[in-house]
DNA sequence: TATCCTCTGTACGAAATCGTACAGACATGG
DNA sequence: CCATGTCTGTACGATTTCGTACAGAGGATA
C-alpha cells in the first residue's frame, strides 16, 4: 500500500505536485530512525535517500586523520543525500542520525529518475540543494568568528527550528563533537547560557525557555533559515 | 564574433558537447577581471554568471555584525554564481576576485536557459556544485580543527591548485581577512611556513618551493581537490 | 538495595590566538 | 630624489580554548 501525500511530513514531499509525488510514491517506505543511525558515509555508495519527517541528521565533514564536524543538520525541511541528486555516486559527508524520529526511504535510482523527469522536482530539490550549501557556509564562518557560547547557540536555535519543540535530547559529549570543542567547553558554556536565564537542562537534555534572549546573545551566528 | 570554443580557458565550459557550448555561445563575452571586482552579492539580484580562465574568486559568508570569511575559492574549474543554476535569483554569499585574471561572462538569463534545456549540461554544472559544497564543508572543518598555520598553507595549496603557477600574490592583510584571523597572526604563520622552507616571500607574495613539505605540514586541512 | 556505567561539574596549567600599537621596509608618483 | 602611503615585522598583556584529570550525581540493572 503506497503511503499517502497527505500523510507525509516531510516538507519537501509535501511540496511536491500530485503528478510529482507520484514519482516517488511506489518506492517509498516509512521508517523508524533511531540515534546514531548511517544514513550515508563516504565509505560506501549511496543506496537510498531520505526524507525526515521528525528528529535531525547530522551532517559531518571528515579528515583522514580522525577530526570531524558538523557542517550542517537536516530535519524534515530537506533531504539526506544531495549527492544523489548533484549526480554523484558517493559522498565525503557522513551523514546520520542525530536526533530520532520518523521518516521516508526511497531507493537512490528512484530518486534520480525523478528528479530527470521532472523540472519541477528538479526546481524543489535544487532550491534544497542552495540553502543546505548556503548553511553549510555559515558553519564556516560560525567556526571561524564565534565563540563557543555562541556556536552553541547557533546549533540549539537550528535544532529547535527543524523539531516542532524547544526540547533537544543531547548530551554534552555529542555536542563536543558536534562543535569540534572540549566536552568540558560544552559544559561550561551551557551553564553559561542556562545562568543568563535562556535555556533550561536536565541530564540528556537542554530546554530553550528564551528564546529571543538566545537570538540576541548567538548575534549574527545565527540568522533564520532561508526555509 | 563569438568566442571559439578551443579557446576558452575556463574548463567547465571547455568540457561541454559543441552543442551544449552552443548555447552559450552567442552570448559569452570575455572580460578582464582585476582585483577586488564583486561578481555577486547579496545586495543585488545575479545578472552575470562568470567563467574564470586564470585568477581566483573568492566566496565569502558575512554577517549583518560585519564577520566575513572565505567560505570557498573558484578558478578556473568552475562557475559563478551557483545560485542561478539552482533557482535563486539571489545569494547570501560574497564573490569578488581575488587574484586578477581573465574569464567570461553570460547573462543570467541565458545560463539558466541552457540548465533547463540540456541534461548533460546539467550533469556538469551540478557536478561543479556537489564539489563546491564539499569544498565549503571541508572549510567548515578546517576552520574549526586547525591551526592558523594549517589553514593557511591549506590555502595556498588550494590557490596553487586552481592557477598554473606557484607564485601567490596577495597581502597578509588579504589572507587574514580569508582566514578570519589577526593581520599579525598571518604575518607570523608566513615565517613560520618559510622558515621550515615550504615558502618563499617578497612583499606582496608568497611562492610555494616545497609543495609535498606543504601537504604534509598541512595534514588533512588540505586534501587535493576532487576536481 | 547494591552495583555499575554514563553523564556532568570542576579544577589546573599550557597553548593558541587576540587586540593593539608602533617602527622600519618597500614601492610609487611627483 | 623626496614624500607619501602601503605592507611587514615585532612586541605586550589579555583572553579564549585546550588537554587532562577526578569526583560526584543520575539512572539503569541485578
Amino acid at each position: 500500500m503506497q503511503i499517502e501525500q497527505s500523510s507525509v511530513g516531510n516538507l519537501l514531499l509535501a511540496s511536491l505536485s500530485p503528478g510529482d509525488y507520484a514519482l516517488f510514491a511506489p518506492d517509498l517506505v516509512r521508517v523508524d530512525l533511531i540515534r546514531r543511525t548511517l544514513l550515508s558515509s563516504p565509505e560506501q555508495p549511496i543506496v537510498y535517500c531520505w526524507f525526515l519527517e521528525n528528529g535531525i541528521a547530522s551532517m559531518v565533514a571528515t579528515s583522514r586523520d580522525g577530526q570531524e564536524t558538523e557542517a550542517g543538520i537536516v530535519g524534515r525541511e530537506g533531504m539526506i543525500d544531495v549527492a544523489t541528486i548533484m549526480g554523484s555516486p558517493r559522498t565525503p559527508l557522513r551523514t546520520f542520525i542525530q536526533i530520532s524520529g520518523k521518516g521516508l526511504r526511497i531507493p537512490a535510482r528512484t530518486m534520480i529518475a525523478a528528479y530527470s523527469a521532472s523540472e519541477t522536482v528538479r526546481k524543489t530539490f535544487n532550491q534544497f540543494t542552495f540553502e543546505l550549501l548556503c548553511q553549510i557556509a555559515q558553519t564556516a564562518l560560525a567556526n571561524a568568528s564565534y565563540s563557543v557560547e555562541q556556536r552553541l547557540a547557533r546549533w540549539l536555535l537550528m535544532c529547535a527550528d527543524r523539531l516542532d519543540r524547544n526540547e533537544i535530547s543531547l548530551t554534552h559529549e555529542s555536542l563536543s563533537v558536534m562543535l569540534n570543542v572540549r566536552r568540558a567547553g560544552v559544559t561550561q558554556a551551557i551553564q553559561s547560557l542556562q545562568s543568563a536565564g535562556y535555556l533550561e537542562t536536565r541530564r540528556g537534555s537542554a530546554r530553550i525557555v528564551n528564546r529571543r534572549g538566545l537570538e540576541e546573545f548567538a548575534q549574527d551566528a545565527y540568522s533564520a533559515p532561508l526555509l
